[in-house]
DNA sequence: AACAGAGCGGAACGATCCGTTCCACTGTTA
DNA sequence: TAACAGTGGAACGGATCGTTCCGCTCTGTT
């Protein structure tokens, strides 16, 4: 059932292999949730000690810039993505409702400054804010962005968007998308009759705060 | 220049008097940019000793319990205020401004949590609320307001603005309203045609996050 | 003039948390 | 069967933070 070149594993080496996707998803979920969650967090949710983390990353900082990393590349692959759809504002307006699906910006922003960003990070990033101007320029050019709008109320928009918080995840994907339409309502420049997208938020659903930790 | 029952205090009393305000100033700036921030730097910030925090309150909780209770009242105390606005739209976006403005919401609901809250808060967020439902409602029959728009959206429209933050403070409060801005166009019924309000946000405003923390 | 104590600064303490290391153990591979 | 990659989790050391405590100063009173 294994082989020491082939492709197929079995046993330890397969179980590794699996951990390697196991953990990087745990740490996603957990770091993603609190920028601050202890290592210990990560290993609990993968299900696996704290030895298999620190065999595939040399620390805690290592973690979170392979993570960081991996936001940042998700970001630039979905703006080119986005450039190929012939629609300006629909590239436009599909991109973000992509990013802030995949909650991108959490991934990205918020977990600046645990680390210290290499080379290729400060490359891709500037490859980003290029990208992400080349769509705000299309969005101009389809006269459906209202002209005042620059760059980077992106970021305004994209936390924004990722501020929307509740313990259900789902619900916080529908709330942040009802989020989105309103900003892009605020930012369009043509009157936009679409009804807001539901359920819309209703009492009880922002109290969590107040309720007693456990 | 010191009466035992006088008004006018000298010395030692009235510099005590005057360390009231002064701590709870320290604590409202302290704690606005973190709620998590250690109680000995509202002492630093506010140039006193421990000892004169927990003269006046008996632990870190009772400080915050009262800096959200206090929150809770300008929230209601402006929400009054604008009720008393003739003008239906003028009074929902100036309580917006004005709410935004006194970054009320991370005085309330970004503490909320750290504490066990008391009866009366309860009832203050329970009159929060039916004020808010009121100024919705007064919005809704002005017909500037999106039909679809519900009272909870406010929660999501504080909490947007509440999560723009960059270091200098003014900075913050006109990229706060240039959000508040979109937020409320995109809200609106009618086109809003207003230009965006302050210096759109620029390069180099929201890479603080990856500098280097010193 | 002397005293009692309010008010205060800040060191020290104890609890908690967290990143990292280390070691014993297990199943696999050669 | 001998070596070892992979692992779980206890243990360690450092850091942080809320709170207490002690000694000092200045004030209002006797």
């Amino acid at each position: 059932m294994s082989t020491t070149s082939g492709k197929t594993l079995g046993g330890r080496r397969a179980q590794a292999a699996r951990n390697d996707e196991v953990i990087l998803e745990a740490a996603r979920a957990v770091f993603l949730d609190d920028p601050k969650a202890p290592i210990a967090a990560v290993a609990e949710r993968a299900g696996v000690g704290i030895s298999a983390l620190y065999r595939r990353y040399a620390g805690k900082e290592d973690l979170l810039r392979q993570l960081c990393h991996d936001g940042l590349r998700r970001y630039v692959e979905e703006a080119e993505t986005a450039l190929a759809e012939p629609d300006d504002w629909a590239a436009f307006t599909g991109f973000l409702a992509r990013v802030v699906d995949a909650d991108v910006h959490s991934l990205t922003v918020h977990l600046a400054g645990t680390f210290t960003p290499t080379e290729e990070m400060g490359r891709d990033a500037m490859r980003a804010g290029e990208l992400a101007a080349t769509l705000v320029d299309r969005a101009h050019a389809s006269g459906r962005l209202r002209p005042d709008a620059v760059v980077h109320d992106l970021g305004l928009l994209l936390e924004a968007c990722a501020a929307v918080r509740v313990p259900d995840p789902e619900r916080t994907r529908q709330l942040r998308r009802r989020q989105l339409a309103v900003l892009l309502a605020g930012l369009s420049s043509v009157p936009d009759t679409d009804p807001l997208p539901g359920p819309a938020p209703a009492a009880g659903e922002f109290d969590w705060r107040w309720r007693r930790r456990e």
